[in-house]
This record gives C-alpha cells, structure tokens and sequence, in this order.
DNA sequence: GCCGTTTTCGGCCCGACTGTTTTCAGTCG
C-alpha cells in the first residue's frame, strides 16, 4: 500500500521534471499543490476507490486524480516515466545545490549534455559551464562548493534539537538597541515534528537593521553567510541548519509574522482570498485597494489581519491549506487541545519498577501539573530488567496505592499494572490478580 | 493543471537578494 507521502513525493518529482523542461509554471503548480494537499490529509489516498472522491478534494482535478489512482495501484505512472525518457532523473540532484535552479539545471542539460556529478564538475572545471549565458564564476564556484559538500547535506531537523539554540538567538537579537521583537517564524512556529529550517522576524527602526544584520551574520554558531541584504539574511550554522531571519519595521509585526509562519500554501490561499475581496496582503502589511491607491487597514497586529478579512484568528498549528481558511470565514475552526485540557495519565512507572521517581512523587507532580487522576502502571515480573512485579508483589503494592491515595482526596490515583504480553499470547500475571487492578496495560 | 454567484476561458501571491542583466532573470523566502 503506497501511503500519501509516496504519492506526494511522487507528485513533487513530475512537478520539479516539468519544471526542468520548462513546461507552464502554473501546471509545475498544480502537482507542487496537489502534493502538499496530499500531505495534509488525514486519510490514505490509496484506500479511495472512485476518481471522483479525489477529484473532489480542492487542489486536486481530474487528470491529477487519475494519476493519484495510477499511483495508488501499481507505483508510478506513465506520465513520469515518459518525462524521464526526456529529462534524466539524475538531474534532480542538482536543483539542491545552492544556485541551481530548474533553469540552469535545464540550460546545463540541453546546451552541455550534462547529467551526472562527474561531468558537472569536469565542464565547471574546464570554463565550459562560464561560457553559457546566465553563468558566471560565482554560479561555478558555487556548482564546485555544492559537489565538494554533496555528502554533508543534513535533512529536516527534530523540532526539540533546535528549540532551545532558536531561544539564545532571540535573546541576543533582542539585545540590540533598536529592537522591538524577535520571534520565532516558519514550521518551528507552526510547531511541525520536524523543521528544515530556523525563520526569525525581527522588528524594530529601519535605522537600526544594519546592525541588526552584522548581529545575525557574526553570531557564534555561523559557519557561512548564504546572503545578506537590507532587510533579509541566509547563513548556515555549524551543526548543518539553515537560519533565515527578516526585519521589518515595528509596525509591520503583525503582518510580518503572518508572512513569515506560513505555510506557503496557506499564504497563498490567504493572499488569494483576500485579492478577491479587493485587498493586497505581503510582510508588510494589509492594503485596501480602491482604484489607483493603496489604504493599509492593518500591519501592526496579526489577529486584526486575520479580523479584517473577516475571519477568525487562524492559529498558527493549523496554516496548513487544509481547510482552516474556509473554516475561519464561517466561524467554525475547530478548537486545538492545550495542555490544560490533558486530565490525567493512565500509562506511569515507579521506582517499584524502573520509574525515576517514588509513587509519591509521580502523585504530587501530577496534581500541580492539573491533573484529575493517575494511574501507576509498574512492569510485569518477565520484565527482569525493569524489576517487574510478581503476584505477590502486585498485590502489596496495590494496598500500597491505596493507603496513598487517601492522603489526596481530590484526585484519582489508581492502581494498575503494565503486564506484558508472553511468546504464546498468554498474560505474564495471573488473571485473579489483574482483576484487583483498577487499570490494566497489556504491552508487548 | 485547477478553478468559477461578476466565469468553462483566462487568470493563477508577492517580495528580497544575487549575479551578470545594460534593464532583469533566476532563485529563494
Ligand atoms: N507568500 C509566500 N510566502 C512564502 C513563500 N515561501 C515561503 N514563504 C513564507 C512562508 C513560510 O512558512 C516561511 C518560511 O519559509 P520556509 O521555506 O522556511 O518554510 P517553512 O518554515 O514553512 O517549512 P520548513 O520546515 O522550513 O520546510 O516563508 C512563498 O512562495 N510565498
Ligand atoms: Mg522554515
Ligand atoms: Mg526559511
């Protein structure tokens, strides 16, 4: 069964073919769209038997849907394996270096013939590439740098590995006299699993970003300055992470937030709508247009850009394209869990098996966390290394349990165990014990 | 390729930085 990242994957690579063929960028569109809803569903693609069902989802069309279902049932589609006749699938490693774009891979291809990493660097070395129209030495050297560090390339980053490096950099960002905010932009904010990235907007007085830039391009953890303009910089650290940081003015914050948490599909669709309705929306702020001029109706605020296209504040968990922008507008975005809303616990070890703390302890932390109730749930006695519970064992600790729990006559601390699973399918503990429980866990 | 209470054709988000562009294309966010 193919899953929806196989077939958004997929979707992705026909679009950065066509781009290399330099097919209708708004087609390259379409597929970079479909693949992203792809992603966003909830749902397997695969397990959909009728066209129609997928044809319905918005981004998706007919003739992409029946790609979908070429997908689904055999792995690839016609469609890709015609386009790799034309243009080889090796080139798509290029587009990663720094530089080369669907373009450039492209003129490479077509003028030099070029489609492995060898030639590339034979035709960079011996001043061919130079010669071509839109080359220079700086592209050359960057093709030349790209290849020397093909096999340093990191990919997406756990989001917890960079959390706490993202909050030094905000603290010495807001250091700097002049600055107002510094804040954390992007999939990081967005609160994705994993990010490819680090996004930072800082405001403050125009007068200050240069020094706002020299801060960011000089701070310790650099190893190279990608770019750096007035108000936009790019430099890569040296654990392998990217960091984008852009400054606008204080009272842009709002709108550069917007902009810069994305999603790019969402900013998309927000910026459509809201041209439909007769506005312009950037980083810099939300216009009303009336003929020739531009009114900025909100900027400083992002909840007002959100209010002044009459809809409600999107948070930012949920700027995906995956719906939220209509739900928004009728009033019913659906409420995100917080972690207030989290009652209780029933899976929890002690130091009675391998737990780091006493019964105790794991009762008092979890009644200043909220929480209503608890459930301890030690190993099972095939658990060896855990120090697992036998009958006997079990029994003793449940009196325990329950002697604790009248010392906290608002909360719910019940006794369990986490009995593990054996090779033949039976129960490590016997059944009349388990019954004594109030939580029983089943484990493998 | 997708989409539609101004539509089935003609639009499709908007802006910054770099390099080689003599007026802007390519790439990226
Ligand atoms: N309007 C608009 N905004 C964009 C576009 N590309 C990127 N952005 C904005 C929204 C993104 O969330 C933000 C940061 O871009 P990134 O490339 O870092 O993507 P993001 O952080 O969302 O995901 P990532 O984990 O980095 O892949 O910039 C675009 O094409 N148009
Ligand atoms: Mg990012
Ligand atoms: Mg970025």
């Amino acid at each position: 069964m193919y899953n929806n990242d196989f077939i958004a994957n997929m979707l992705d690579k026909i679009a950065s073919l066509l781009e290399i063929k330099e097919e209708n960028r708004f087609k390259i569109r379409a597929y970079r769209m479909a693949a992203a809803c792809i992603r966003e569903l909830t749902f397997s693609v695969a397990k959909i038997e009728e066209v129609k069902k997928l044809w319905e989802i918005p981004g998706i069309g007919k003739a992409i849907a029946e790609k979908i279902m070429e997908i689904s049932s055999t792995g690839s589609c016609e469609t890709l394996r015609s386009l790799v006749e034309e243009i080889p699938e090796s080139l798509l490693d290029f587009l990663k270096i720094e530089g080369l774009g669907p373009k450039r891979v492209g003129i490479l291809y077509r003028d030099l013939g070029i489609q492995n990493a060898q030639t590339l660097k034979e035709f960079a070395l011996n001043g061919k590439i130079q010669e071509l129209n839109g080359f220079g030495p700086k592209i050359v050297q960057k093709i030349l740098d790209g290849l020397e560090h093909w096999e340093e390339r990191k990919g997406r980053f756990p989001l917890d590995q960079v959390v706490p490096k993202v909050q030094s950099l905000l603290a010495a960002m807001r250091s700097i006299p002049g600055v107002t905010q510094a804040e954390v932009a992007g999939s990081s904010r967005r609160w994705k699993e994993t990010v490819k990235d680090l996004d930072i907007l800082v405001t403050g007085d125009k007068e200050h970003a240069g020094s706002v830039m020299d801060v960011f391009t000089a701070y310790p953890e650099v190893e190279s300055v990608l770019s750096q303009g007035a108000t936009k910089a790019t430099v890569r650290w040296t654990m392998g992470i990217q960091v984008d940081l852009r400054f606008v003015d204080s009272d842009c914050f709002g709108a550069g937030m917007q902009y810069f948490t994305g999603s790019k599909e969402h900013n998309i669709a927000l910026r459509t709508l809201a041209k439909d309705k007769g506005f312009k929306t950037s980083e810099y702020g939300l216009f009303k247009i009336s003929g020739s001029k531009e009114t900025k109706v909100a900027g400083q605020n992002e909840e007002e850009f959100y209010r002044c296209l009459g809809m409600d504040y999107i948070p930012p968990e949920m700027r995906e394209n995956a719906g939220e922008i209509e739900a928004a507008l009728s009033g019913k975005l659906p409420c995100l869990l917080e972690h207030s809303d989290i009652c209780g616990d029933l899976q929890m070890h002690t130091t009675e098996s391998d737990g780091k703390n006493s019964l105790e302890e794991m009762a008092q932390a979890a009644i200043a966390l909220g929480y209503k109730f608890i459930a301890i749930t030690d190993h099972s006695k095939a658990m060896h290394i855990a120090h697992g519970l036998d009958e006997a064992r079990l029994l003793r600790w449940i009196e325990t349990i329950h002697k604790t729990r009248e010392k906290y006559p608002q909360f719910h601390l019940l006794a369990g165990v986490e009995v593990d699973i054996l090779k033949d399918g039976s129960l490590d503990l016997e059944e009349k014990v388990l019954r004594e429980c109030d939580v029983v866990v089943a484990s493998v």
